[in-house]
DNA sequence: ATAATTTTGTTGACAAGGAAACAAAATTAT
DNA sequence: ATAATTTTGTTTCCTTGTCAACAAAATTAT
């Protein structure tokens, strides 16, 4: 196994233990709230005028998926959608006031993780962060292109 | 967002946009078979005596939802189960002559995204690359203790 | 202007995966 | 030796997410 597939494969490792002990803790502390839908949540809470497109696409769901647990969501009371005076067609989502007890919640959670993990990253110099960050933004910007090049092999222009 | 989250969300996006495009070119390739398919047919190739309880470790999976694809890939042929004399518990998967042909398709398309990808790479220095393996492998160490300790809190000794 | 296309969101049918109950074998404790 | 516990795997029921069909609004082309 070469370097590539081994930081690759080590990556994934990584990701898959971190998704399943956060949402673990999670699960735990927000009793009641999938992962999901806490993340759904996180979202709302950060950026203004979400709305269903804009979430499927971030997480790389479907729109169907978000549609549902956005559907739940409003049952619940915990995010609430509104329209524009101009636009008829798009449906944006804010928190309520409850949902922004649960984001605050979700949110301490997450410095605790950081908190968590803090000696891990103490161990690494600012260079080595910086170097890191670069890399992730590259590939991420690589693979933005071969995405583009998939959706133009699906419909040719 | 301080850099620690701006890494941990990098990681987490790219991450998302690997997965979404190479299941896209997986399933694209190998049509009839699901990318979580492949992913214990690469799995069984690579190691013997491969069985429920180690693929569902290995994929942060329950067993019962590896049970289920195993059922479903010796239905196709893909793969065969065989027990070890000494042992009526434990059954074994190795993949079958159909189920290395997959196999091969598979790790040529593997080999194409290295391909694809090889320009990211470069790009780095060996250096770069030891610091962020070395950066992965004791993250994940540290994780894999935290996650031991999650199991002792739910059934202390 | 209006016709064609694209964007946005929802729904219902279906498939994949998780949780829990279970059985059988293996291991450990007494 | 045998009783209690743990490990391993399967099945059933349920939840979550995908896919495809659809409707309505917005945008673009003619």
């Amino acid at each position: 196994m070469n370097k590539e597939e081994q930081l690759i494969m080590g990556f994934r490792d990584l990701y898959n233990k971190m998704v399943w002990l956060n949402k673990s803790k999670m699960e735990d502390s927000l009793k009641g709230y999938k992962s999901s839908e806490v993340h759904c949540i996180e979202y709302i809470g950060k950026n203004v005028d979400s709305n269903v497109t804009k979430l499927a696409e971030s997480f790389y769901m479907t729109s169907g998926a978000i549609s549902k647990i956005a559907k739940k969501l409003i049952e619940k009371g915990i995010i609430e959608s509104y329209q524009k005076p101009d636009n008829k067609k798009e449906i944006y989502f804010r928190l309520t006031e409850q949902g922004k007890v649960i984001y605050k919640i979700h949110d301490e959670l997450h410095k605790e993780f950081q908190e968590r993990d803090k000696a891990v990253f103490e161990q690494i110099t600012e260079e080595q962060f910086d170097s890191m960050l670069s890399f992730v933004e590259k590939y991420s910007r690589h693979l933005d292109a071969e995405i583009k090049k998939l959706a133009v092999d699906i419909k040719p222009e």
